[in-house]
DNA sequence: TTGCCGCGGATTGCATGCAATAGTTGGAAC
DNA sequence: GTTCCAACTATTGCATGCAATCCGCGGCAA
């Protein structure tokens, strides 16, 4: 064991979870892309050996989140325009199916999740939160529709996709009008999913999203400025 | 380099393709759903240490090719009639725009790609080939599709979701007619793609999938029955 | 000055040993 | 005969040590 006894003062009481730990660093968006990981620090800081920070920074290079480098270790990927584009692009594809699967096939209990989730992303509109809270509403409410899909398949599909740090960064240059709009969207998508209309569901998705893709862009573009 | 100057005989001349030898046993489908993977007999037979072979199954498990149960291990997937189907859906979905994509974007080269792996398929079956060579032939005309899309992201979705297995499964028990269909649904694609009607290559590979559907589902019940 | 080669530090890749946990089997009590 | 419990066994989870590899840097020759 690597007691440290000055050290390390009782950081993580559950120890299964160096994997969760490392997935919710990348997904805040707080490692910035090009970033090394190095098996050693991270299992010193998070007091454990290699060998779990190994195996977990394995499945999210399989993941998608990192990407590892033979003999060389695992770096957090960065973004070009091109990747934005057709992230969104398959996402409105994929997440437009799951809208129409929403319509189609959710129950009550689901549909109400949706609007709740929905209910939470405008308050923190209302309250002024900040853009990581935002985000995190905006994500919340895509789950709750992607769930009422009844899809693991899909599901699964879809978190290898939506990668939450590009999520964040294009909330962060949403402008009030961007923000109205994406409201408006979302409660398009939960009555034409409440209505049962798949059609609507679909394309009400795909357009907020399709929309949505400018303004990532957008993002994109200012980050690379700075 | 690991030197052998008794030079190791046969069992394996490199190393770091742990991974890829147990990708391709479960992807050839020999092993059958439900088997528990286990890591010392992996260690043992493959001749390297449980260290690899665990990252390895990590891996695996994260792409979904295998099912990791925290203290028990790994095992093999099995599939019901309501993943068939959503798999399949889903694929058509990808494949489709894939295949547009291909239509709108795939270079000269591509093109050529995809008309020789279909060469290849209708010659694999012109000689009688075994199922898992016409399998193996099907998929490698299905990828040069979706390279000719020229979409990465698109590329490791389906990667994700396409599974040999099934495949492999499914082209058993296809008919001597289903076989047939399924040329010229092939050539269909390749002729949208090489004139450059994404509509007809989107919709025909989208049909050529949901027709492959119910073979894959027949499959099943058939692999079910034993 | 420039290009190349060899050396050193840092980091990953792998092997091994031990601790922890789940499943299983045997026996005893009811 | 059935049920419950306890110890055993098989297997995974984790820690540690060492070997292999890669990058960067300094020196040397052209």
């Amino acid at each position: 064991m690597t007691q440290d006894p000055a050290g390390a003062p009782p950081p993580l009481p559950e120890k299964p979870l160096v994997m969760e730990e490392l997935r919710a660093r990348l997904l805040s968006g707080t490692v910035p892309p090009g970033t090394w990981l190095r098996e050693s620090a991270l299992a010193a800081e998070l007091g454990v050996s290699r060998t779990p920070v190994r195996e977990a920074l394995r499945t999210l290079a399989a993941e998608g989140l990192i990407e590892h480098v033979p003999n060389r270790g695992a770096r957090v990927l960065s973004w070009t325009a091109d990747e934005v584009e057709e992230t969104y692009r398959l996402r409105a594809l994929l997440e437009g199916e799951a809208a129409a699967l929403a319509a189609r096939r959710a129950s009550r209990a689901q549909v109400v999740a949706m609007e709740q989730a929905q209910d939470r992303y405008e308050a923190s509109i209302a309250v002024g939160a900040q853009p990581r809270e935002r985000a995190g509403c905006n994500d919340a409410f895509h789950s709750a529709v992607v769930a009422g899909a009844c899809s693991p398949r899909l599901s699964l599909l879809l978190s290898t996709i939506s990668s939450a740090p590009l999520t964040l960064r294009a909330i962060g240059v949403y402008s009030d009008d961007d923000i109205q709009r994406s409201v408006l969207q979302h409660r398009d998508i939960v009555t034409a999913v409440r209505a049962g209309d798949d059609q609507l569901a679909a394309a009400a998705m795909r357009s907020h999203l399709l929309a949505a893709r400018y303004i990532a862009l957008r993002a994109q573009q200012t980050s690379r400025l700075r």
